[in-house]
DNA sequence: GAAGAATTGCAACTGTGTCACAACTGCAAC
DNA sequence: GTTGCAGTTGTGACACAGTTGCAATTCTTC
């Protein structure tokens, strides 16, 4: 996912009051964080990494949640009992998104492009599985960790 | 998955013994449980369905882990912060292993037919994507809770 | 049957994520 | 600029999945 341009605190107000959200520091911090992010990520390392500014762990939460609902950021779990977030991207706002691959031996979490995956109608599959899926996670050992 | 037969509890001891583990009662009781279900069973599950019967949560905790550390069972994480285990398939021991789908309404989790997603060589792609899944997720609303 | 190693039961612990509630604050209306 | 108040925050406590240390027990081998 690819950041064109670093967002200024104006534009990150914007953003946020186009969600009906309220500009308030916590959350622009949580946002920006995001902004920076090039791969999902923790709330602990949020959390952690917004500590020194005084944001409490509860409220990054509740901030990463409720970009989530407000539909600014995706969260996913990538299979190693943490939810990651990162920036829901315009383009893929309504579409199933693209996959994203884990990798089992570093934890780290990349976005594949869309279509890399494909769903086939089979016998044995349920029916209209396709329509049904709405993330796809593919999970092994990354190019650095094979 | 299906079973063709259930096994005997010689069976059982002979598979456990091929594994290198011992043949214990409590082992005995998990192996069973994971020969009868038709969908991955959590820790949690299993522990609950044991604990008549006397098993420690610890204890099922522990040999779950040691099937699956032996390659007896094989365990996924579907995106609730779960583990879930389900027993290896001879078939697809050496193979990528069938993918699940997790519903995100009902948090019901499914086995999918094998083949029934496909990894594509794309532009954009990292190399070699589909030699390095291991495992295979997709989530959406299942069946029941479109 | 005895010895030794693997396994068990127990209880305490870790870490992620949630919640209730009182105090605070952004922001729209005046 | 001030005010009112709904939305937000910090705090501390909690739920839950999963893990660990250790003494007691049990399986396997000889």
């Amino acid at each position: 996912m690819v950041r064109l341009s670093r967002p200024t605190l104006d534009d990150l107000k914007t953003q946020l009051r186009a969600s009906n959200l309220r500009a308030t520091a916590p959350r622009i911090a949580v946002l920006r964080c995001l902004h920076e992010a090039t791969t999902p990520v923790s709330h602990a390392e949020l959390a952690e990494k917004l500590a020194p500014d005084g944001w409490d762990r509860a409220t990054v939460y509740r901030n990463l949640t409720d970009l989530t609902d407000s539909g600014m950021a995706r969260r996913s779990d990538h299979g190693d009992h943490v939810w990651r977030f990162e920036l829901q991207n315009e383009a893929e706002a309504h579409s199933d998104g693209h996959p994203h691959f884990v990798c089992d031996e570093c934890g780290d979490v990349s976005c594949l492009p869309e279509g890399s995956v494909e769903i086939r109608s089979q016998k044995g599959a349920p029916a209209r599985l396709k329509e049904r899926v709405a993330t796809i996670q593919l999970k092994g050992r990354c190019e650095r960790c094979v």
